[in-house]
This record gives C-alpha cells, structure tokens and sequence, in this order.
DNA sequence: TGTACATCAGTGAACGCGCGTTCACTGATGTAC
DNA sequence: TGTACATCAGTGAACGCGCGTTCACTGATGTAC
C-alpha cells in the first residue's frame, strides 16, 4: 500500500482520469452526445463546477478518451505483432487476439465503434486519425513481412498497399463491432463471428495474393 | 396542382412524413439520442404534444425512419441489380451506383451509418436486421449469376455465400461512410475513395475466385 | 526547520432555459340516417 | 341532399425537472526566504 500523501498535479490527473473512466462507463448504452456534463460529474463524485478544471466541454473528454483508447490500443498491438512469426496462422491468431481485446475492454472499443460515425465531429476527427495511423502501421508491416506462401507484398506499390490495409482495418473494426453485438454471455454467437471473420481475412489474402500490382 | 382536399388518413400520414424528414434534417450534424422531441416539432411546424399522434417517443420514430430508409434502398438496388449483366464491369458500375445513391441521399446514408453503432438499441436492431436482408438478397443474386471468368457461386456452399456477400454489405456501408466524410464540394476526394473501394472489391472477388468451398 | 504568501482543484449556491409529458380544448373530417 | 353526432389530429397552457455555466469561496499543496 502506498499511503504516500499525492501530489497537486498526481491528484488532477487521478481526477480527471476518474472523469474519463465515468464517461466511458456512462456510454456503455448511449452515445457520448446525449450525456450530460452533470452526469458525468455526479458518476465521478465531484462538482460540476469542477469539470471545467479538465476539459472546457464534454466534446473534448470525448477526443481525450478517443487518443487514450486507441493510442494505448496501437501500442498493445505493436507489442503483439512483434511476437508473431509471419504465416498463415496469423490469420487466426490475429483474429483471436482481436477478440480477446474487445472481450477485456468491451467499453473502449464500444465507445470507438459507436462514436466512428457518430454525432461529434471532433471525435470522429480524432478516430479517423488514430486509425488512419493503424492502417499506416500494418502498411509498413505488410511490406516488411515475408509470408511464406503469402502474398509478396515487398513487391506492392505503395497505393495498393495502404488499399488493403485501410480494408484490413475495417474489417477488424468491424469485426470489433460484430463481437460487441453478440450478447457477452453467449460464446457460440461470439465464435461465429471469429469464425466468419477468420474466413473473411483468409479470402483476402487469398485475392492479395493474385493482385496485379501493375495494372 | 391537385387542389383536393386532402382526407384525414392522408393529412396524418403526411404529417408523419414531415417529422420523418425533419429528423433526418436535424441528424444532419448531430446523433437521433441528441435532438430532442420539442426541436423536431419545432422543424415540422407542429405542437410538442401533437408527436404523440404519430410515435410514442422519438426512438420509435427512428425505427420507423430506418425501415423508410433502408426499405426503399433495398428496392432501389434490386431494380438497378436487374438491369446489370453479370461481368467483370459490374464491380466498377455496382461503386458508382452506390456513389450516386449516397450523393442523391446524403441525408438518408448518413443517418444509417451514424446509427449504426449508434446509442438506441431499437435503431441498431432494425438497421442490422435490414443490412442482413441485403446479404440475404446478395447470397441469392450471387448463386444465381453467371459471371465470365468469375468466382463459381454457383457452387459455393451456403455458409460461404454469407459469409463474403457479409463482406461485401460491410464494404459497402463502408464506402458510403467514407463518402460521406469526403467534403461533398471537393469532387476529387470523392473520386480517391470511390477509386479505393473499386479495387478492394476487385481484391475481394479475387479472392472468390480461388476460395476452396470444401476445406 | 519555520513562516508567510501564492496557487489552484474542488465547492456550493444561484441563474435562466428548454426539456418531455399531461390535459382539456377546438374544429375540420367522417359517418349514420 | 341535409342534419345530428362521432372521431381524432392538432392546440396551447401548464407542470416540475435537470441542464450548462457563472461566481466568489475554501483549504490543502507548493514555493520563497
């Protein structure tokens, strides 16, 4: 235990931390525009004078929560991939991997999918770069790996390589979304979606494999 | 001009259409679970109390506003569907019909995509009953193609066709999000991604084509 | 170490406002004879 | 066709409520000497 009294800045970041973990947990069944400032503060136990010390509005928690969610994501998944010896097995493992995030952090990757699209603007700006940042990442690992028997994608242009990553990307969120669809307790609804998902990705790296990089 | 009076049945139901559309105008830039019921009277020039003639709440309008949407899209698409002839050109013209659609109905697109994934669970239930309608439709249309020098879906078995007309529907609600998110006055930004989604489909059928039906 | 002052995260009261819902009503449309 | 009554889409006033934002404040933490 460590009882150590907290510093000013260590107790704002705590707080403002506690804010972002009270949205989130708030947006499990809504969207992030229809909660209020007052919600959010009475979740996390603080005035609501006192959000105003950390965020101008409830707009900006959201883009915070977007980098915080997704930045912590793309590391995860660096570190993962890192791991993984190209071959075809990577498909279902990374298939598998996928589902085990979403089944450990159902909230972040809800809030991701039901704010990609969703009513604020900021936020969507801030997903769309955060992914775009994903597909530039699998870019550069397509073309570094060697596959055996895979697609030989050092040979791509780089156009077509950013076309199958940014497909690559949202067939996961995708997939991401189906698993948070199926009800959490029923695991045969969330091993068909692995499934269909498995035979999707398989699909495409089976065309990737014919593409004409010149046309 | 047709001076008619119109009957009762017919000035309810087209005031029922013009809270339908006055929603979709107010979701231009914001989610359903954020515009209020007194603002959606507001734009269709009617009393707060008199939505209760048409919907119990405004969750109940957008289900109404989905199977509107989608209804008739899915309409739509089967006539277009009937007058292509099965060939290699119908990946190239099946994007640019889906391009013209989203650009004749932004308001329509944006209103699926954005609830999608969105925060009303009755919303999200009939969007994803009607997308797997399409699928269903696409499986059919699939087997029943002849495509030259195409995948044999003919001989698919069931489970694959939905899995890769799955695919295909997710594609291309894809595409028309990212339609939607390319400025509507920048045209060549517009062009990149219908440019993108052609050849990610073109992968994809590639894919077909060598996809094994029996493991 | 002790003291005097500065900082600033969080408080609590107050404000004006628009919300969803209810209700008795109005008056045009529809129906029965 | 004319009359008497029923229906019901839309009205307008009223309600209690929670909202976002402001403000002067408190008191623990931090800093200078």
């Amino acid at each position: 235990m460590n009882h150590r009294p907290l510093t000013r800045p260590e107790q704002k970041a705590r707080t403002r931390q506690t804010l972002l973990d009270a949205a989130l947990a708030l947006m499990e069944h809504r969207s992030l525009s229809s909660i209020g400032l007052r919600e959010i503060t009475r979740a996390a136990g603080i005035t609501p004078a006192a959000f105003y010390r950390h965020f101008p509005d409830v707009d900006s928690l959201g883009v915070a929560l977007v980098d915080q969610c997704l930045g912590s994501l793309r590391a995860t998944i660096r570190t993962v991939r890192d791991g993984l010896s190209p071959s075809d097995e990577v498909i279902s493992r990374s298939i598998d991997i996928l589902a085990r995030q979403v089944h450990d952090d159902r909230a972040h990757f809800r809030f991701i999918a039901r704010e990609r699209h969703g009513g604020v603007s900021a936020v969507r700006a801030a997903i769309a770069e955060q992914l775009d940042l994903f597909a530039a990442d699998l870019a550069v690992d397509l073309a570094a790996d060697k596959m055996v028997g895979g697609p030989r994608f050092d040979r791509w242009i780089v156009a077509d390589l950013r076309m199958i990553s940014n497909l690559i990307v949202n067939h996961m969120v995708w997939t991401a979304a189906a698993l948070l669809d199926a009800p959490p307790d029923a695991p045969e609804a969330a091993a068909r979606v692995i499934d269909a998902a498995g035979r999707q990705l398989r699909l495409i790296l089976l065309g990737a494999r014919q593409w004409p990089t010149e046309p």
